[in-house]
DNA sequence: TGTACATCAGTGAACGCGCGTTCACTGATGTAC
DNA sequence: TGTACATCAGTGAACGCGCGTTCACTGATGTAC
């Protein structure tokens, strides 16, 4: 029986090995986490020998270490989204608004995308870029709080690790952690009031 | 070359193999984390055979699940016992010391004993049991800080997942997560602040 | 007090697993002349 | 335009790993009589 392989014919040269590896990859994070990204089978599901991969990458970590630095692209994009949706004109609402959704949008990421959001925090991601990525956005709206009058200068550093802090502890407990039981329901309503005190915190004179 | 082992004399029988297997067990969680706890390696230890586990476990996981607990178990006591070093009398800033400490014990711990605090919370630990556990330890300080009229009742609902969220974060952040580098006693700046935080949203009247 | 026997708690050998990685190799491609 | 050759990007077979678990077994213990 011939091996119809879809519509692409394959060539003895891929062409375009290296993303279609990180794709598949990808794929494998999302649905398994990092211990499913498994040399082998991606090389299976991009339809290569088993050793292919090593021509782009020196071995699993790094293949590892490039799907996690997507996956912090896709976490930031997904701020960026949130942070887009916000309508309130008046600055010192709209700069407590964009604070709330930051922080929400990281949660619903990490519960939307266990997996991705596993390998983008195991991987060494050697960025000490602490201007970019997820990390670089939340200070840049604890900034804004700032200027706009909300939150006190004196209270603005290790504003950014606390709020960081909440919603990543908020996230594991519920995917991994103790309350991995939680309906939906009563998990949004712990988010709410999550965001709530933070907000209430930081929004304090003096 | 005989085998002289130690001062024990090895029977057929070894008469206290399960505590034996729990301790080894921790050992290795202690040093190694969740992975560690290799029924070969734990059966090693022990100078038993390699399937000798299996008389007192049904299999790898329950005794991962014995060792969560007995983890759980540590983190309850550190708990307990920098509560009990408070020496504050006024009752509201006494409630105050009290919720911090609880705080700080659970970070502490959590960096401290990094291998058992993975294990604590990757086992699933069916106690559904609120009254006992770290868990329970949390929401009775802040129980204790409604009766003393610090936090208002209204806003004690949720203030335990709040508070939770806040230091488990934080620790994970910097255990195995982008903030693992930094130093102690940038660290340890930052616990205080966010302390400071968790605490003052909760004082907050209305 | 002695003995038969059920039961309990160990043993040692073996299986199957799928992985990451290395090796020597081959097919395809591009470039110099 | 054709050809030689270096280089690149794949292949298939093999290694070694250590694990969890099962099997049929044996040595030790306790108890009924």
């Amino acid at each position: 029986m011939p091996d119809y392989d879809g519509a692409m014919q394959r060539s003895y040269h891929h062409g375009n090995l290296r993303p279609a590896l990180v794709e598949a990859a990808v794929e494998l994070a999302r649905t398994k986490g990092p211990e499913g990204v498994v040399l082998r089978e991606v090389a299976r599901r991009t339809g290569v020998s088993h050793n292919a991969a090593y021509r782009h990458f020196t071995d699993r970590e790094q293949l590892l270490a490039e799907v996690a630095f997507w996956a912090m692209g896709r976490l930031e994009q997904a701020m960026e989204e949130r942070l887009a949706t916000v309508r309130t004109r008046e600055p010192a609402a709209r700069a407590r608004q964009r604070l709330r959704e930051v922080g929400r949008a990281y949660v619903e990421f990490a519960l939307a995308e266990p997996g991705l959001f596993e390998v983008a925090f195991s991987a060494q991601l050697h960025s000490d870029d602490e201007a970019g990525g997820p990390y670089g956005l939340l200070n840049r709206v604890l900034d804004e709080l700032v200027d706009v009058g909300v939150l006190a200068a004196r209270r603005r550093p290790g504003a950014e690790v606390a709020c960081w802090a909440g919603v990543h502890g908020f996230a594991m407990l519920h995917l991994q952690g103790p309350l991995r039981g939680v309906t939906a329901a009563d998990r949004e309503r712990s988010l709410q009031q999550m965001l709530d005190l933070l907000e209430l915190a930081l929004v304090q004179p003096a």
